[in-house]
DNA sequence: TGTACATCAGTGAACGCGCGTTCACTGATGTAC
DNA sequence: TGTACATCAGTGAACGCGCGTTCACTGATGTAC
């Protein structure tokens, strides 16, 4: 990396650093690019150059957290629980962090989920490999027996995914709604949907 | 209703017609409150003494068509068809329908999903009854013993209605992605879902 | 090694746009007497 | 019934704001010779 190129990534980093802080401060909506150039002692014609625009900016300025919020659920996985109680693990530890600043996770997840896949790549990828894991965890289940072979994982993963979509919903939407009930509710859908696709009926 | 009063219903109607012309011509962000008031014979300011915002005419533009559309759904409803088969009449039906402009139906979704309920009463009301009849739907079944006593039906009617915005979800996302596609999707992920909490196990 | 030129990140100011808001006003309609 | 006043829907113009964009420019850095 040349030092023009160093140069270049250290305003992008000045930049990203600044928005991070006056988005959690003031959330998206109140604060501005001028704003965030202020503080990180740029031109707004080059927070402009390194972001498209403060939606780019907001998901780069995010997407990260959300990464090591996911990583550090896939790694405290608890090994012999069931499949409910895994999926669960994983939707649970997503809904309580968004509802760290329900506020801001809100505008983001509202600029991002409709827009087509090529304009949010970061959120995208993450979603995407979301799924995936969701995917391998229902993969074993039914190598052991325990899912019915019809069963497409990447299908049962997707139903799993749109379960907790419609809990973060209702957690952006119903600010007076706790997350703990949100987290009920969710896990009774979810065992629904898990009882329902295993071979074996009790 | 005074003269005065049905003057000012008639400018409302007015704006409200214009509207919904402009917004299917050129979609909700390539027409401007100005463009609208014109096209009405109404002055920029009266329009938004009529609508809170652009958005909120967007609403009260739409909504009426969405519950034609559902009230259709639930009149051409087969009597004698399999849950399932009831299910996808729905989901089929309203996919089919805000795929006639994906463009204006993914504003209006994006804009109103996540704001508070009190924001968006229009949008609230008809997702309200449209999971309260799914639901109803589902007593039937439970009172016909083919599902599981244990199973609540609001939350089951929840579930179907959040596989249901799963796919929606996914018609807005991928504007390549055909409405058969994304039908055939859903009906696989319902139908793990109902045959899952259905009582008797094949 | 040095020189002369090319590249390009970043600047700062200005622009056009649409939004929502404000405000003094007009004139038709409603109402008290 | 008529008159005098109050109400209020609608007007049209202006304002402030933030956004994204443009543009001529500066000056440090990279590179060809």
């Amino acid at each position: 990396m040349n030092r023009r190129e160093a140069s270049k990534a250290e305003t992008k980093r000045l930049v990203l650093e600044a928005a991070r802080e006056l988005f959690s401060q003031k959330g998206m909506q109140d604060c501005t690019i001028r704003e965030i150039a202020g503080k990180a002692g740029v031109s707004p014609a080059s927070v402009v150059v390194h972001y498209k625009s403060k939606t780019a900016l907001l998901e780069e300025a995010l997407v990260d957290d959300i990464k090591d919020a996911v990583s550090r659920l896939m790694d405290s996985m608890p090994k012999g629980a069931s499949l409910l109680d895994r999926m669960m693990h994983m939707s649970e530890g997503m809904l309580r962090f968004y509802d760290k600043d329900r506020k801001l996770y809100r505008s983001l997840i509202s600029l991002t989920i409709f827009e087509p896949v090529s304009e949010t790549p970061g959120m995208t990828k993450q979603s995407e490999e979301y799924v995936r894991f969701l995917s391998g965890m229902i993969e074993e289940e039914k190598a052991s027996g325990a899912i019915g072979k019809g069963i497409d994982p990447m299908f049962a993963a997707a139903s799993v995914f749109f379960l907790y979509l419609g809990a973060l919903t209702m957690l952006f939407r119903m600010p007076e709604m706790s997350v703990e009930t949100i987290v009920d509710a969710l896990s009774s859908m979810m065992g629904q949907y898990l009882n329902g696709i295993k071979r074996e009926h009790s």
